[in-house]
DNA sequence: AGATATTTGTTCGTATGTATT
DNA sequence: TAATACATACGAACAAATATC
């Protein structure tokens, strides 16, 4: 038998193909279509042949910008020196959600619909850590509630610290046993954090909330520590009611704001 | 106060930086910071003083590379000729949800992994459709679940049968009125289409299932036109139960065979 | 229809940086 | 430390595409 897998692998080229494929965008299909059906895995080398400027009838240029195109993927990386080279490189969840928070950034969901999916998905994730987390991640969520355990004394650093309580989740979804449920908590962090709006709300002080706010986390770390996933489930299930409810609030204040006073 | 936007937008950089940053991916940073900072829309041209060679000390070559990645993103897209230049593309959906799927094939997640957030999530796509959805597309709906209407009568055309029922959530997912929930469950679409151990129980006939399914989706397709969210939420919460509990079903079956027979 | 100008796309030669030996 | 092997960066030149005259 000559060929083991005749099927093609072409579910990964871009599904709305553009008018015109170009030289750079063909040869990176190809190599990556080459990586996944040689079934090479993160940490092997890329064969030196198939970079030949020969073997593909394109330029070192062209062949370097296919290959800047997966790496920016995540799918490959390059060392140098003797030995070096292009390597399979393992696809950081950071990647995926970079590209889907670009996507947000241009068709901004509404805060409530984000909190939609926050409110399903975040107390899964403190029933998950309350069954899976393995102790040193207690630790670090432990150190990370700490940066806003002082009451703040600037504007900046209550801005810092609202941030740092988006990391606490952050170390959550990173921490998660179910992968999908992890990028997809922290996709929402995400665009929590970059979101125009959210940012809005953010930088404005908000008197009040940081006291409910940190004795949630603190009530969750100790149901997390006890092992006790219900528990942490309804922990987070009203943090999350309270935090829509906040957000929600300071949204509509804001529009009010810009509304009324401010016309420029 | 000198600064207006004292802010620096750092959160494109990918948050687990690696060791180090080159100049084309540097560069695209900058970029696209710009972009977003500036707010320029899809379809707006990129200025084109941004690009001079001059202006990122960058040669045109590494600014291509630069250009090539934001491409990639999906963020832009160029054009030749007088008049032509980079121009801000709007991203699709397909784009994020490409990316996305190609981090899970390499680390596929269980079934059971997806089915946590498909439980949470599709009932309230449901109840989404039917406060939401136009009559339009319910006529496509019901157009969709017209192809399994009827027995398969070969074992490819109850894959194909299989598939078209994955169409009709993303029918759903692609109407949702909240994005990201659509994004999401759509994401969990593909994922169910594209992973090897998923293909593997599509592939298998699977007698019996066909019944229920079809059932659960006409009775949806009605509670939608009867606009009744909370009925649609319920029916998809039995729908999700049960094909979770069938998938696993299947899964365990698979597991068997290959451990028993077939050693190839 | 055809010439021309403008802008992106491709390639080559060469230089530089960096890690191994 | 020097030699090396390899990736990275630069700049100039050429090719292709396309709107305008």
């Amino acid at each position: 038998m000559s060929k083991p897998t005749p099927e093609r692998r072409q579910s990964f080229a871009t599904p709305l193909a553009e008018k015109k494929r170009k030289r750079p965008d063909m040869t990176a299909d190809l190599l990556r279509e080459r990586l996944l059906d040689a079934g090479l895995k993160p940490g092997d080398r890329m064969p030196a042949e198939w970079l030949a400027p020969d073997a593909l009838k394109v330029s070192r240029g062209t062949l370097r910008e296919a290959l800047k195109i997966l790496e920016f993927q995540g799918l490959i990386a390059s060392k140098t020196g003797p030995g070096g080279g292009i390597f399979v490189r393992a696809m950081t969840p950071s990647d995926a959600i970079q590209t889907a928070t670009n996507l947000f950034l241009q068709r901004p969901p509404t805060i409530t619909d984000i909190y939609a999916l926050r409110k399903q998905l975040e107390p899964e994730l403190a029933a998950d850590a309350a069954t899976h987390l393995p102790d040193e991640a207690l630790v670090t969520l432990k150190e990370t509630i700490r940066i806003y355990e002082k009451r703040p004394e600037s504007g900046e650093e209550e801005y810092l610290q609202r941030l740092a309580e988006l990391d606490f989740h952050a170390e959550l979804a990173r921490n998660a046993s179910n992968p999908v449920l992890g990028f997809t908590c922290a996709l929402l962090l995400n665009l929590l954090r970059d979101l125009p709006q959210c940012r809005a709300i953010y930088q404005k002080p908000n008197p009040g909330l940081r006291e409910t706010g940190i004795l949630y986390q603190i009530e969750l770390i100790r149901a997390i520590a006890e092992r006790d996933p219900l528990k942490a489930r309804d922990i987070m299930t009203g943090h999350m009611i309270e935090a829509e409810r906040y957000m929600q609030t300071r949204e509509r204040l804001l529009l009010e704001d810009s509304e009324t006073g401010a016309g420029g």
